[in-house]
DNA sequence: ACCCAGGGTCATA
DNA sequence: TATGACCATGGG
């Protein structure tokens, strides 16, 4: 398994080359990207992004300040309003809990992935994605491109738990973060690309590794 | 006029 | 435990 999970990230890595994730400036830009990306395109998420940017939103002690609505209205582009304002809020309310965005992520990382964990809205990719992408901890991002990946190469049953699945990548892989990042990026890039739930499979880089015999 | 995005929660059975 | 409904904007 170690050897097929390196051979499918090298492929993926010389097909696409390096995604630049996460975009962001600030871990804490990062956490709320994670967050308003939910179920939802990059380019809105970004959108919603400018506009905390503009209304100089993007620290907790700022975003904490707005009126609700205003902050539903900030975030609007980016779908699901509702829920991600209030998301936001839980978010800074669990941040305000710990004292602080770095007393929070200077928790060991079991212990952080359960307080990102609590906050109604964060669950556990979105946690995953923060411990990931704005703390740099080694913990790798599972999402319905990886199941829906790792089905298709026939490495799994497609049942597993997200425990699971997370699991079988940290340990047949090494324990480093900048190898997680680029794996759960080109796992998105091939899954945009080649891997929907409606396949398409021409030109596919890892087509000598999968079972996935239609459109071809 | 569809389909779907870098999910999560809650109600039902 | 396992589906289904729901949240909502913007691009293809």
């Amino acid at each position: 398994m170690p050897e097929k999970l390196r051979e499918i990230y090298g492929r993926l890595f010389s097909a696409y080359g390096p995604q630049g994730w996460w975009p962001g400036e600030t871990p804490f830009e990062v956490a709320v990207g994670a967050i308003l990306t939910q179920a939802t395109n990059w380019r809105n998420a970004a959108r919603a992004i400018a506009n905390l940017k503009a209304a100089r939103a993007l620290s907790p002690e700022a975003m904490g300040r707005l009126p609700h609505t205003r902050l539903t209205e900030l975030v609007r582009p980016a779908g699901f309003f509702n829920q991600k304002a209030k998301r936001l809020r839980a978010f800074l309310e669990l941040i305000r809990k710990y004292g602080g965005l770095d007393k929070l992520f200077a928790l060991p990382v079991e212990e952080l992935r359960e307080a990102l964990l609590s906050v109604p809205g964060i669950g556990p990719e979105t946690a995953d994605s923060i411990v990931l992408y704005a703390v740099g901890k080694p913990v790798f991002v599972v999402d319905a491109y990886t199941r829906r990946i790792l089905v298709r190469l026939g490495l799994i049953e497609g049942g597993e738990t997200y425990e699971e699945l997370r699991d079988l990548f940290e340990s047949n892989l090494p324990r480093d973060p900048e190898l997680y990042k680029e794996y759960h990026a080109l796992f998105v890039r091939h899954g945009k690309e080649h891997c929907r739930v409606r396949p398409h499979c021409k030109g596919c880089p890892i087509s000598e590794l999968c079972d996935f015999e239609k459109d071809k």
